[in-house]
DNA sequence: TGAGGTTCTTGTTCCAGTTCAATGAACGCA
DNA sequence: TGCGTTCATTGAACTGGAACAAGAACCTCA
């Protein structure tokens, strides 16, 4: 097992329930290591999502696109974040949304037909996926409130405070599918900041 | 135990998980009816929500409001529906949003301290919870997503699409509200929709 | 029965944010 | 080294929707 690989998500899971050593490597056997290139897709709209999937190094985007080219940035997910379609992932059901690589990235997935063995064999996991679960929900909250009820200006100074790593990482365009802008705007935003 | 209050809310989660008639006692002897005038609310920002409600009769509105005045309706719940704070409910964290009744109504509760219990008790709901926690994790994408992709006119066809029922129901300013507008623009909107 | 609060509408003015177009910078890639 | 492509910036014209103001149509309850 290679320890370096795995140290991060076993800190990463122990932040809400502490495992004895067997229940990790029982964890840890259950995980499979994924590489994924620059801007190449992890999951398409339509398709099942059958994994969960654990940053371990790089960075990777979900969006949503429309049939009239609408498109809107759900989540970015560098180092240390998960990313999946819950929805897809726990009903079965088919996926609304596109995930894809941002860079060169390095995924630790746990597949649908694992988790159930999972969950007997370590029990305390499944809290740690609920917290997830409703991490996932109030963040999308304040989302929505704040896309319905601040200006562009003021999401932007939010985003900037919460991610302040991402924004000289991800592509501007990006963020500004994030924000619900476009890109010229936000370009606008950035030189209305700089002489203040 | 009256049989017809109970009816509809034994419907309700027997759509997810059958469930045994002994089962079905355990979960009915679990609520606790709550009847909510006009107006009242039944949870404000910064309490700790202690219940799940669902609404036998009557009308409820979840909202956010936040210091400067800015207010977004998260959601509507009348007959049939569950309206609640879960992040609040799961984590035992302060609420972050309102919720008040727009009609006289009456709920069926499950207090925080009963679930355990119940969960232990009526082993099918767990997974119904779930479920209702899936649903709307689903729901909100699709909110998040319109309100950042589409004019307004668009969410509108769409609310009274899915909802036929709350156009005549719910004041048109809490409508507006939900769907991210002022007043008067929805009644421009609608104005303009009857000229169609 | 009215009087005073809501709620909805309509018009005008104004601004945040879009659209379109042009330019330049940065980045693969042969 | 150069060249096509993607990306960021800037400007001008436009528009969806907000803000403000005033009137009309209501509940509702003393």
């Amino acid at each position: 097992m290679n320890e370096e690989r795995y140290a991060r998500i076993i800190g990463n899971i122990s932040r809400c329930t502490a495992l004895p050593y067997d229940q990790q490597q029982h964890f840890l056997a259950a995980l499979e290591v994924k590489h994924v290139p620059k801007k190449a897709p992890l999951l398409r709209a339509g398709e099942v999502c059958d994994f969960e999937a654990y940053v371990n190094k790089g960075c990777m985007r979900s969006y949503f696109l429309d049939e009239h080219g609408h498109e809107a940035t759900l989540q970015f997910g560098t180092e240390d974040w998960w990313v999946s379609d819950l929805v897809s992932f726990e009903q079965g059901a088919p996926s609304r949304m596109f995930i894809e690589a941002l860079e060169d990235s390095e995924l630790l997935l746990i597949r649908r037909d694992k988790k159930e063995q999972l969950y007997r064999d370590v029990p305390g996991l499944e809290r740690v996926f609920r917290m997830m679960l409703l991490r996932n929900l109030g963040a999308l909250q304040d989302r929505l409130f704040a896309t319905m009820a601040w200006p562009a200006e003021d999401r932007y100074e939010a985003f900037l405070k919460r991610f302040p790593d991402l924004s000289n990482r991800v592509p501007q365009h990006m963020i500004a599918s994030y924000l619900g802008i476009t890109p010229e705007f936000l370009s606008k935003l950035r030189a209305r900041r700089v002489g203040k």
